[in-house]
DNA sequence: GTGGGCATCAGCCGATCGGTTGATGCGACG
DNA sequence: CGTCGCATCAACCGATCGGCTGATGCCCAC
């Protein structure tokens, strides 16, 4: 290789962290900071300016979606890797849109882990089978899917918390029919006919919790 | 130290077992198998009869929990150190129940994993802080925890599919009152009082999802 | 400038839910 | 042997939900 690529590894896992810093390492790749949140990741990119970031989705603080979504308004040219424990429809989607340049699950082996940061320093876009999958699912479906709207999942929220119709409405300072709309249009997109499954889809897609 | 602790690391994600592996062996501990799976980390166990074993709970195939299960079953020496991200109400609970040694999250320093392997290897038991504080809370407040039933697991895993009472006593082949009744307990448990705000709940806890 | 998504509201109605009370049988535990 | 948890069932009733039809206003995009 010409030069070796610069990285910096961003989990607030430190087992984790160390596990990808020691692979990458190993590969000879430059390992120059690492970052156990958001805020610190953001900072270290700005002063360090890696060829890549490889990211976790799910921090404290700063989520790693808010990150990406920083880095690109402030024109960085480091590539965004994230590497994430879960493959749910929203954090997949809302990377992806924010501008992340590939998407690796943790269940992937090493082999990929550095063939995807190789790619991400080129600039190519790598995504995990499991998530390529999905997001192609995705595209060509649009029917059983859609997002909610902020205002619907305003409304799902208390009804996972068992808040009654006429309650939420009161909490949003709508009608009880306004609720019920939202409810029906709720429904329609999850692709289920009552509030328990709503919740249970809403959870599956990483929407709830 | 005297002699050199012996250990076997099973994760499903190679990057955090290649974490877990690396920071051990920087501290001089001796990690002699590393596993992928369940039944590969009841396999390794066996042979190699090593002082601990680091687990992930979450695998596919053969539980985490079950592991350590059948690892009791057996008599086994090897000291069980749960390493995993999640730190929901029924994991901790089952696998402390089953004989788990030690319970650490991922988020834990890699100073503190040192410490509990070493402690794990005596046979002393370590807790993170955030799963001791969740033991605690459940012994100290037996009101608004207590764990479901088979079955009333079953009738919450349906109710959390749309499923109405009428077809859910269909499928389990009861009468409508008894899934009711069931329904009421569930509530009771959970601390709830409908079926949307039941399905939250138990995914918080870990049991549905 | 017309269509589409979003948020808002109304009224109606049958279906479903959740609470209550009460009862039986069974296995476990002491 | 009594008690407790679990699973099972019954009947009743008010409250709530979910579906339906239809309507208004807003903003954005094509």
């Amino acid at each position: 290789m010409s030069r070796s690529i610069s990285i910096v590894v961003a989990d607030d896992h430190p087992v984790v962290r160390d596990g990808v810093v020691g692979v990458l390492l190993a590969q000879g790749f430059e390992v120059v900071g690492q970052a156990g949140d958001g805020e610190e990741a953001l900072g270290l990119v700005e002063t360090l300016d890696p060829d890549v970031l490889v990211l976790d989705l799910r921090m404290p603080g700063t989520s790693g979606v808010e990150v990406i979504e920083r880095l690109r308004a402030k024109e960085s040219r480091t590539g965004v890797l994230v590497l994430t424990t879960f493959d749910t429809d929203t954090d997949v989607v809302a990377a992806i849109e924010a501008g992340a340049t590939g998407y690796l699950l943790k269940d992937a082996p090493t082999t990929d882990l550095v063939e995807a940061v190789r790619a991400t320093a080129a600039g190519e876009t790598v995504l995990s089978p499991a998530v390529a999958t999905r997001l192609a699912s995705r595209l060509r479906s649009p029917g059983p899917s859609a997002q909610l709207s902020q205002r619907e999942r305003e409304v799902l929220t208390l009804v996972a918390r068992g808040t009654t119709n006429r309650a939420i409405a009161a909490s949003l300072f709508v009608s009880e029919a306004t609720v019920k709309t939202h409810l029906g249009h709720i429904f329609d997109k999850l692709g289920v006919t009552d509030r328990a499954a709503a919740v249970a889809r809403a959870y599956d897609r990483g929407i709830l919790g």
